[in-house]
RNA sequence: GCGGGCGUAGCCGAACUGGUAUAGGCGCCAGACUUAGGAUCUGGUCGGCGCAAGCCGGUGGGGGUUCGAAUCCCUCCGCCCGCACCA
C-alpha cells in the first residue's frame, strides 16, 4: 500500500500545531526573514485551487529558508472588509459580520489542512475594530499633515456597486469597475482623497527594491511623470485676461497655430463671444453627456468648436483662435494647450480638421520645405522660431524654457498621471472615516482618544444601493467634539486598499494598542524581505503600501523607505475553460476533494511541479498520478526493505555520493530561485537512481543512508507530512524534520568523475564518449581527432580548427 | 496605436554565459510478475528514410551573425498582459 495520507496529515499538523512549531519568536539569535503572502479576501467561494497555487510555493519556500537556519516570520490574515459581504447582506440577509466570519472559519480549516507554517498566533481579521482603529489613526494622521484632504470634484462611480472608486480600480478600454465590471460614470462629488502625488516623484525610485521588472514598468507607467513647461497665454481685447497651459514641447511653440480649452475649462463662458455662444454650449452639454467610453472611441475623429476668441503667442505675439476640444481633459495639466500641428499628432488632425495652418518649427533631416504629410515628433532643426531659428530643438527647448522663466510668462513644471487616491466609499461594510461635520466648527477630525469610530451593527442592508450607515440615526448624530452641538458623522468608509497598506506591520502585535505595531518588534522584523502574490496588484495595493509605508517614515514609525525589499509574482491558476476562476463564471476547483482523495503532500506537489511557479495557466489534473506515484517510491524506498532484482550491479558508492550532493545542488539552487517544478524533477531523478542502487550491496551502506536522509530533508518543504513521517517514524530521527538543518552539498562530490564529452564534425555530432571530467584541452583535443567516427568525417579533408569547450565538446572544422 | 511577455514532442514542461534540443512527468506502445490488473516493475516513445549501423530534417514562418543558435540580430505570424487623446 502507499501510504495512509488522512491519518499521517491530521496526526502531524495536530502535533505541529500543539508544539507551535510555526510560531517564529520574535527575539531569537537566528537571522531574521520576514516572507510575506498576500491575505486572502474571505470570499464565498473559500479558498481554490488558485489560492494553493498562491500559498503553497510560499509555504514551501518560508521552511526551506527556515531549514536554511532563519527565524522565519510567515504570518496569514483575512482581508475582511469589501463588498461581497455587503451584497450578501442585501441578497440574503445575512450580515456581512457573520458571512464574512464564517468564511474565515471555514477558510482557516482550508489553511491548516494545507500544511502550511503559518504563524497563526499572529493572524489579523482587518475588519475587527482592533484593526480598522488603527486605519482611523493613520487617516488623522495624514489629515492632520494634510495628507488627507476632503474635495468636491468629478469621480468615478460604479452604478452597479453604488459608491466611488479610485483611479485605479476603474480598468480598461471602456473603464469599467475593476471588482464587477460595470461601465463607471462621472459624478461630482466632496469626497475623501489621500494625497499619493505628493510623493510621486519618491515612488519613481526602485533604487531600494529588487521587484519584477515588470512591476516596476507597469508603477512608473502609472505614475506617468512628464516634464515641461506651464506658461501663461493672453486673450486678445481681454486685458489681465490669461490662461495657463502646459508643454512637453516648448521648443515648439512658434507653432502654436490655435488653442484649445477643455470643455469644462472655467474661462469658456467669459471669452466665448455672442454669436459663438450657442454653439458651444452645445458642444459643452455633448461633452458632459457624453460617457467616457464614446469619448474615447479609438478612432474618433476629434472635434470642436471655436469660441470666437484670440489667444496671443506670448513668445512672438501672433493671434490664435481659441477652441473647445473634448481631446483635451481638464484633469490633465492645466485643461488647456497650445495647438501644435505640426509636431503633435492629435492637433495635426484637428488643424487638418478645421483647416488650420501647419507651419513646421522643427525641421526633420532633409526637409525640403514642403507640407508635412503627418505630425513630425522627433528632434530636428528649429525654423520660423524667431531668434532660436538654427538651433538643434533639444537645445531650443533648453533655452525657451529658460527664457521663459526669464520674462515671467512661465515656469519649468512636472505633470504626473497619478492622481490622488480616493478613499472615500459609499457603503457600510469598510472603516469609518473618523470625521464630525459640525455646522458651526465645520470638519472636525474624531479625536484619538475617541477611537475607533466603530460600525454599528444593527444598520439596515437596503436595496437600494445607499450606504446603510446614511440612514443609521444613532451613528450619523453625533455632538460636535468641539463645541458639542449637534452634528453629523461622517458615513462614507474607507476604500479596503487602506486596510491592506500597512498589514505586514500589524502582524507584528496584532494585539498591541500603543500603536499600529510595536516598535520594538519592528526594529526586529522589519521590513519584509520577501513579499509574493499576483501582479494584478501592480498599480494599486503595491503602489498604495509603498506610499504607506513613506508617510509612515515621515510619522516616524519605521527608519526605512520601502515596505518589501525582494517580490515575486506568481502566475494565476485559470479555471479548465482558460478563464479566470469565479463562483460566477462557475468554473473554480476547489482543491478539497483532491486532499482528501491524494492528500494534501501529492495536491502540493502537484501544484509546484505542473510548471514554474510565475506561468499559471488552465487547471489540468491530468498528470497528478505522476506525483502520487512519485511519493509511492520514495515511500517503498525509505520504508521497504529491497526485493528482488532491479539493481544495477555497476553502480559504485562514489555514483550514490555523487548523485547525492549533486540533487542537493541543484534542488538548493532551484529553491533559491523560486523554481519549484526542476527541484522536483531532480528528486524524482534522485529517487528512481536510488531505485536502481536498492537491490545491491550499496543498500544499508553509509552513502546509502546519506542519499536518503537528504532525500527525505528535501522533500521536507515541499511534502511536510510525509517527510517527518518517514523523518520519524521510518529513520528514526529525532522530531521535526522541520526542525533539521538543510543538507549541504559538497562540491567535489556534486562533480561527476566521468563526463560525455560531445565530439562534433562542422557542428553536427558525429560520436559521444565518456572522459575523466578532469581531462584536458589537449587530451579532449586528441581524443577527437583519434576518434574513428570524427575521422570518418574528415577524411579527405582539411581540419581547419578545432575548437574545445571544456567539459562539454570538441568542434572539429574542416574546410 | 504605444510598451512588455510568450511560442520547444500528443499534453504539462527541461535546456548554465551561444555548446549533446526535448531532463522530469502525463499519455501511449511493448514486455515481466500475476487468477486478474485501472497496482507494481522493466524497456520504448520528435519526424522521414533504412534490416541495421546510421544519415537527413527538426524549437511558430522566413532571413542573418557564428565553428556552433531554442538562446543573439532583422522580419513576418499567432497568443497573452498593461496603457490608451496625458498635451
Amino acid at each position: 500500500m502507499r501510504y495512509d495520507h488522512g491519518g499521517i496529515e491530521r496526526k502531524w499538523q495536530e502535533r505541529w500545531e500543539a508544539e507551535g512549531i510555526s510560531h517564529a519568536p520574535d527575539f531569537d539569535a537566528r537571522p531574521k526573514y520576514y516572507f510575506l503572502t498576500m491575505y486572502p479576501y474571505p470570499s464565498g467561494d473559500y479558498l481554490h485551487v488558485g489560492h494553493w497555487f498562491a500559498y503553497v510555493p510560499a509555504d514551501a519556500k518560508a521552511r526551506y529558508l527556515r531549514m536554511c537556519g532563519c527565524n522565519v516570520l510567515f504570518p496569514i490574515g483575512f482581508d475582511a472588509f469589501g463588498l461581497p459581504a455587503e451584497n450578501a447582506a442585501i441578497e440574503r440577509g445575512i450580515h456581512p459580520y457573520k458571512w464574512t466570519m464564517d468564511n474565515i472559519d471555514h477558510m482557516r480549516r482550508q489553511f491548516r489542512a494545507m500544511g502550511a507554517m503559518w504563524d497563526w498566533k499572529r493572524e489579523i481579521v482587518t475588519c475587527m475594530p482592533h484593526y480598522y482603529k488603527w486605519n482611523q489613526w493613520f487617516f488623522l494622521k495624514m489629515y492632520e499633515r494634510g495628507l488627507a484632504y476632503r474635495r468636491l470634484a468629478p469621480v468615478d462611480w460604479c452604478p452597479k456597486d453604488n459608491t466611488t472608486l479610485a483611479r485605479e480600480q476603474v480598468v480598461g478600454e471602456n473603464r469599467v469597475c475593476e471588482r464587477c465590471g460595470t461601465p463607471v460614470i462621472k459624478k461630482n462629488l466632496a469626497q475623501w482623497f489621500l494625497k499619493i502625488t505628493a510623493y510621486a516623484e519618491e515612488l519613481l525610485d526602485f533604487s531600494k527594491i529588487q521587484w519584477p521588472e515588470r512591476v516596476v514598468t507597469l508603477q512608473t507607467n502609472w505614475i506617468g511623470r512628464s516634464e515641461g513647461v506651464e506658461f501663461e497665454i493672453p486673450v486678445k481685447g481681454h486685458p489681465g485676461i490669461s490662461f495657463r497651459v502646459f508643454t512637453t514641447r516648448p521648443d515648439t511653440v512658434y507653432g502654436m497655430t490655435f488653442c484649445v480649452l477643455a470643455p469644462e475649462h472655467p474661462l469658456i463662458d467669459q471669452l466665448t463671444t455672442l454669436d459663438r455662444r450657442a454653439d458651444v454650449e452645445a458642444y459643452k452639454f455633448k461633452a458632459a453627456r457624453e460617457s467616457d467610453i464614446e469619448r474615447l472611441s479609438t478612432e474618433r475623429e476629434r472635434d470642436g468648436y471655436f469660441i470666437g476668441a484670440y489667444a496671443i503667442n506670448p513668445m512672438d505675439g501672433a493671434e490664435v483662435p481659441i477652441f473647445i476640444a473634448d481631446y483635451v481633459l481638464l484633469t490633465y495639466g492645466t485643461g488647456a494647450i497650445q495647438g501644435v500641428p505640426a509636431h503633435d499628432t492629435r492637433d495635426f488632425g484637428f488643424a487638418r480638421k478645421y483647416d488650420l495652418p501647419i507651419p513646421v518649427v522643427v525641421a526633420p533631416p532633409g526637409w525640403d520645405g514642403q507640407p508635412l504629410e503627418e505630425a513630425y515628433l522627433d528632434e530636428g532643426t528649429m525654423v520660423n522660431s524667431g531668434p532660436y531659428s538654427g538651433l538643434p530643438s533639444p537645445v531650443g527647448w533648453e533655452r525657451i524654457a529658460d527664457d521663459m522663466v526669464a520674462r515671467g510668462i512661465g515656469e519649468r513644471k512636472v505633470h504626473y498621471r497619478l492622481h490622488d487616491w480616493l478613499i472615500s466609499r459609499q457603503r457600510y461594510w469598510g472603516t469609518p472615516i473618523p470625521i464630525i461635520y459640525c455646522p458651526d466648527c465645520g470638519t472636525v477630525p474624531v479625536p484619538y482618544e475617541d477611537l475607533p469610530v466603530v460600525l454599528p451593527e444593527d444598520a439596515e442592508f437596503r436595496p437600494t444601493g445607499e450606504s446603510p450607515l446614511k440612514f443609521h440615526a444613532g451613528f450619523r448624530q453625533v455632538h460636535c467634539r468641539r463645541c458639542g452641538r449637534p452634528a453629523e458623522r461622517e458615513t462614507d468608509t474607507m476604500d479596503t486598499f487602506i486596510d491592506s497598506s500597512w498589514y505586514q506591520y500589524r502582524y507584528l502585535s496584532p494585539h498591541y494598542d500603543q500603536g499600529p505595531f510595536d516598535p520594538e518588534k519592528g526594529r526586529v522584523w522589519l521590513p519584509v524581505d520577501q513579499y509574493t502574490g499576483g501582479v494584478e496588484h501592480a498599480v494599486m495595493h503595491l503602489l498604495y503600501t509603498r506610499f504607506w509605508t513613506k508617510v509612515m517614515r515621515d510619522l516616524r514609525l519605521v527608519d526605512f523607505d520601502e515596505p518589501m525589499i525582494r517580490l515575486f509574482n506568481q502566475g494565476i491558476i485559470l479555471g479548465p475553460d482558460g478563464h479566470r476562476m469565479s463562483k460566477s463564471r462557475g468554473n473554480t476547483v476547489t482543491a478539497d476533494d483532491m486532499v482528501e482523495q491524494y492528500g494534501a503532500d501529492v495536491v502540493r506537489a502537484y501544484l509546484m511541479f505542473i510548471g514554474p511557479w510565475n506561468e499559471g495557466g488552465p487547471w489540468n489534473p491530468q498528470g497528478i498520478e505522476g506525483i502520487v506515484r512519485f511519493l509511492a517510491r520514495t515511500w517503498a524506498l525509505v520504508t521497504e526493505p529491497p526485493g528482488g532484482g532491479g539493481g544495477d550491479g555497476t553502480l559504485r558508492a562514489r555514483d550514490v555520493e555523487y548523485r547525492t550532493h549533486h540533487t542537493i545542488q541543484r534542488v538548493t539552487e532551484d529553491l533559491d530561485g523560486f523554481r519549484f517544478n526542476t527541484a522536483i524533477a531532480a528528486l524524482m531523478e534522485l529517487v528512481n537512481f536510488l531505485q536502481r542502487a536498492r537491490s545491491t550491496p550499496l543498500y544499508g551502506t553509509p552513502v546509502w543512508h546519506e542519499a536518503v536522509r537528504s532525500l527525505v530533508l528535501m522533500l521536507a518543504p515541499l511534502c511536510p507530512h510525509v517527510a517527518e513521517e518517514l523523518w520519524v517514524e521510518h529513520l528514526k530521527e529525532p522530531y521535526s524534520v522541520h526542525q533539521q538543518a538543510w543538507p549541504a552539498f559538497d562540491p567535489a562530490k556534486a562533480t561527476a568523475e566521468q563526463i560525455t564529452l560531445v565530439l562534433q564534425v562542422d557542428g553536427r555530432v558525429r560520436d559521444r564518449v565518456d572522459v575523466p571530467a578532469a581531462i584536458t584541452d589537449a587530451e579532449a583535443h586528441e581524443v577527437a581527432l583519434g576518434n574513428p567516427r570524427v575521422r570518418q568525417f574528415t577524411d579527405g579533408k582539411q581540419v581547419a580548427d578545432v575548437i574545445v569547450v571544456p567539459g562539454r565538446l570538441v568542434n572539429v572544422v574542416t574546410r
